[in-house]
RNA sequence: GGGGAGAUACCAAAGUGGCCAACUGGGGCAGACUGUAAAUCUGCUGUCGAAUGACUUCGUAGGUUCGAAUCCUGCUCUCCCCA
């Protein structure tokens, strides 16, 4: 029996919910979320989680099991969809993911290395020293710990010069050397529908949901949360701006027109991502009938796969 | 009616004789990114060109000068003050 996993992805706004639950209920299948940002409880209003109603025609997996205060990353989500998924393809051949995080759609899909989780400490100290010291501090340390790295990193991005650093330190081996590039095998196959449009009325979509977040009450909801502002999770468009609202920094307005313009560039970059994976097969959100087609004639049966 | 200030690229705003196709910010575009990824980081943004470069710009029409966004004059428009 072919298992087939079909992933909905594409910018912010774009309307995977809406279709998602289509096609769920279409093809009787549940749905596995695969947006970094809904995955916390408390920040519904914010990262547009669907509402209840919605939530109850089919059922949503990975949408508000954590809380703002869990560590979580890529690869525990690996981890996590791999259990759910093998449980769910029990009952089910198709499974629908959906959602905008590109580094977790592709963690699901096997594309990242398996590299040994390291204690927070670590990564604590580097960040602590490239605090203190500044960049070239840290790069220093990466260019004797791993040289064939640091010939490839972007050299001003301290994230990923620190991520190198605590691979490097607490495994002892270079951080590179765990980057085999080779892909994991799945169990089922996977096809890639990708939602995009005319920028101009991506954009205008996007402001609107904006204003519409902010009619149900999205300054109310970070303010819940302002207390939790240095948590990572609250590193989000919607949140960031809203305390620096709170701070008295910027005005409401500049708080709402920032996270207009914020999530437009997230889009931007979420469709950058996207635009190397030869993977996806493209469609306007409106072409329903076309992508239910492409999912029927790729998932039906007979003949060899070419996966 | 009188006096004053100003008109700069998509927007805002520097520049006040050569180092100016023009600082900077915004907006936009493009890209990188294998463990907090809605994060983090980079480049471009007058036109043509892959590029050396070529060409056209600083309200507008003239003028001064080897050379003008920068100086002078007329015109148009905007703003402010006095009537």
């Amino acid at each position: 029996m072919n298992k087939t996993l079909v992933i909905l992805l594409g910018p912010t706004g774009i309307g995977k919910t809406d279709l998602s639950i289509e096609l769920a209920l279409r093809f009787k299948t549940e749905i596995i979320s695969s947006d970094s940002r809904q995955f916390f409880r408390e920040m519904a209003v914010g990262t547009a989680v669907p509402p209840l109603e919605q939530l109850e025609k089919v059922k949503h997996h990975f949408i508000g099991h954590l809380s703002v205060n869990d560590y979580y990353s890529a690869s525990k989500f690996e981890k996590d969809f791999l259990q759910v998924s093998k449980d769910l393809f029990k009952v089910h051949d198709l499974l629908l993911m959906t959602g905008g995080s590109g580094l977790y759609i592709d963690a699901a899909c096997g594309k990242i290395d398996n590299i040994p989780d390291v204690d927070s400490s670590v990564r604590d100290k580097y960040l602590r020293k490239f605090m203190d010291e500044g960049l070239e501090s840290i790069r220093t340390d990466l260019r004797l710990l791993d040289p064939v790295y640091y010939r490839t990193v972007d050299l001003k991005n301290y994230k990923r010069i620190i991520r190198a650093l605590e691979i490097c330190e607490s495994t002892g081996k270079p951080y590179s050397h765990y980057l085999k590039k080779k892909g994991k095998k799945r169990a089922f196959n996977i096809i890639k529908i990708g939602l995009n449009m005319d920028r101009r009325e991506l954009y205008s979509r996007i402001n609107d949901r904006v204003d519409r977040m902010i009619a149900s009450g999205l300054e109310e909801e970070a303010r819940e949360l302002f207390r939790y502002r240095d948590k990572n999770a609250l590193n989000t468009v919607g949140y960031k701006e809203m305390f620096r609202y709170f701070d008295g920094e910027i005005s409401r307005d500049k708080a709402i027109e920032l996270i207009k313009r914020n999530s437009r560039r997230y889009a931007r970059r979420q469709i950058t991502w996207w635009s190397r994976d030869k993977e996806i097969k493209w469609f306007h959100p409106g072409e329903k009938k076309e992508i239910i087609r492409h999912i029927e004639i790729e998932t039906r049966d007979p003949g060899p796969k070419t996966q």
